[in-house]
DNA sequence: GCCGTTTTCGGCCCGACTGTTTTCAGTCG
């Protein structure tokens, strides 16, 4: 919780001080211990303690001072005297779209300005146009930020930027045949939320066709706005079945396609520090090639220019500079999880409490999936807004699994739950019927805004029963519904390690919980990976992929993720625990 | 502010698009 808090303080040091024009390197060091800090997914305290964090790249003897005086005091002074130098309002204007740090000063000095509806005003009276560097255009742009701004919901889900993704290329595939069209950016990398959509496309020969495409997409029906247009890059707002979403597209030549998509996909803070490899070895990078003086020494292949960089390739999930590239210099990247590797699924729901469809359509979908075994968890009595299960239900529903697993073929339903965490931590099925299941997940459904010692409680005490197997969005959060609850996750890692527990990496794209950092530190700790897609339907089991993707994320490999597992090793690791 | 198989000082990644510019700054990714 602090991180979150920290990472801000340093970004908004970095704001401040870009608006007061300040050194911009200095700048950068800010933003870069910020988007550091928000990445650790251990307290802050404990690095500082043990000193991994003055170990850090990235972090110096300042920073360090800072951190260490914010963990104290819970303040940094340097912070609190940047703020007494403006307005509290003024760092708002930041966020609109079309107005920058230049922009938020000269509005300020010269309009007095301190807040966003003070700048609605100087739009409405026309000075904002008046003043020297704006003018008309510029006004009406920033009328149109601000605008969007106030609808907007901030970032959007995999899902929808995958929907948004998706009629596009349907445009760009029918504009010709012969175009190479991939997504690039953060829905490639498949980040846990997406701010907008990258589309690349590659074309082979003529110079005009790209200004061509350009216009045919900034034109194409579902454009609800055009925010640019030039002759290789295009920007517009489109609607989709649940929201606005923002879609970049850029025209390369093919020769330059690969450079063009390691380029677009980033992050920005990987891609920094490929150029800097790039410059000291006497070359540079671009988003047209790594280039040799004037010659073009990779740029068709991605892989190419990681390899001319003295680098393992590596894939799109991993770069965040989270260490990825260190690894990559020395060999050590981790053979992440691949869809091939998933034998079943975790985590579903049935009629029998608040699912669509019966155990038999889940299992015939899941087979055609090609899994082996899926584990049916449907939720339990104390849920009752969910239709839980009562003891005898569940009972029931044990043989019902049995029966039907005598006529299947090719593969295996397991009997699972998903029982609650009561607000003592106790497990809401007595052990007697738990130890009739296959597989049994728990989770926090009720009482989730608790204090952080009450909810840290419930989940390590639902641990120490030696029947759960694994703890279910351990967080709970839902992307623009809920925020995550206040537990300690590093407590959470350290006690399923110990328990012989596994954590739940839940696929469905509200959730995606355990993140991908938790992941990583889960992994580390030597603690396995459910993913679970929680599925609701038979449809929603083609979720898996976003929780592959997270826990890929977080460097999972096949032997930390349960679900590489045959039914016979997750009879092992069951029995393992229980005594 | 951070960092160092060319450096403890002097560097620090790269380009497109827009608008207000008469040669470029600001914004964005």
């Amino acid at each position: 919780m602090k991180n979150a808090v920290l990472s801000d303080v340093f970004g908004r040091m970095a704001d401040i001080m870009e608006i007061l024009g300040e050194d911009r390197f200095r700048i950068n060091s800010y933003r870069k211990v910020s988007r550091i800090i928000g990445d650790i997914p251990a307290d802050i305290e404990l690095l500082l303690e043990t000193g991994r964090l003055a170990d850090t790249p990235g972090i110096g003897k300042s920073s360090l001072a800072k951190i260490k005086e914010f963990v104290e005091t819970g303040s940094i002074t340097a912070h609190q005297d940047l703020l007494a130098k403006i307005p509290p309002n003024l760092l708002d204007l930041l966020q609109i779209p079309g107005i920058g740090p230049k922009g938020v000063k000269a509005v300020y000095d010269k309009l007095n300005v301190t807040s966003i509806a003070d700048l609605k005003d100087a739009i409405e009276t026309g000075s904002l146009a008046q003043l020297p560097g704006f003018g008309e255009k510029k006004a009406a742009g920033i009328a149109r930020g601000i605008a969007f701004l106030e609808k907007s919901t901030g970032r959007i889900r995999i899902d929808q930027a995958l929907e948004a993704a998706g009629i596009v290329g349907a445009m760009l595939r029918s504009y010709s045949e012969l175009l190479t069209i991939q997504t690039a950016g953060s829905l490639r990398r498949r980040a846990e939320t997406i701010g907008d959509v990258d589309i690349l496309v590659g074309i082979a020969g003529q110079e005009n066709a790209s200004k061509r495409i350009i216009e045919a997409f900034t034109k194409a029906a579902f454009v609800k706005e055009v925010l640019a247009s030039g002759s290789t890059k295009g920007s517009v707002i489109i609607e989709t079945s649940t929201c606005d979403v923002q879609v970049d597209v850029r025209v390369v030549p093919e020769e330059s396609f690969g450079a063009a998509w390691q380029y677009f996909t980033g992050s920005k803070a990987h891609n920094v520090r490929l150029r800097e490899i790039a410059v000291k070895a006497k070359l540079k990078l671009n988003e047209y090639g790594l280039f040799k003086g004037d010659k073009m020494i990779a740029g068709v292949d991605e892989r190419q220019i990681y390899k001319k960089l003295d680098l393992d390739y590596i894939l799109p999930v991993l770069r965040e500079d989270r260490g990825e590239i260190e690894a990559a210099k020395n060999h050590s990247l981790p053979k992440l999880i691949e869809f091939a590797d998933i034998k079943g699924d975790f985590h579903m729901h049935t009629v029998a409490s608040d699912g669509d469809c019966e155990i038999e359509e889940l299992a015939e979908t899941a087979a055609d999936l090609g899994y082996k075994y899926i584990c049916i968890t449907d939720h339990s009595h104390s849920l009752a807004i969910a239709n839980g299960l009562s003891p005898k239900k569940l009972a029931r529903q044990i043989d019902q699994i049995r029966r039907i697993n005598e006529k299947l073929k090719g593969i295996t339903v397991l009997a699972g739950t998903e029982v609650d965490i009561l607000s003592d931590g106790s497990i809401d099925f007595d052990n007697e019927l738990l130890a009739d299941l296959d597989f049994v997940i728990a989770s926090i459904h009720l009482g989730q805004s608790g204090a952080r010692e009450e909810i840290t409680m419930r989940t390590l005490k639902a641990m120490d029963n030696p029947y759960v197997n694994c703890i279910a969005h351990p967080t709970g959060r839902l992307f623009g519904r809920r925020e995550p609850m206040d537990i300690d996750i590093a407590a959470v890692v350290a006690h399923a390690a110990q328990t012989h527990t596994a954590l739940e990496v839940n696929a469905n794209p509200w959730r995606l919980d355990l993140k991908d950092t938790h992941c990583k530190m889960a992994i580390e700790a030597g603690v396995k990976l459910a993913i679970g897609t929680d599925a609701h339907s038979t449809v929603a089991l083609g979720l898996m992929g976003f929780g592959l993707a997270t826990a890929a994320r977080g460097w999972a490999t096949k032997a930390d993720i349960l679900n590489s597992f045959t039914v016979t090793q997750i009879r092992k690791f069951v029995n393992k625990k229980r005594p």
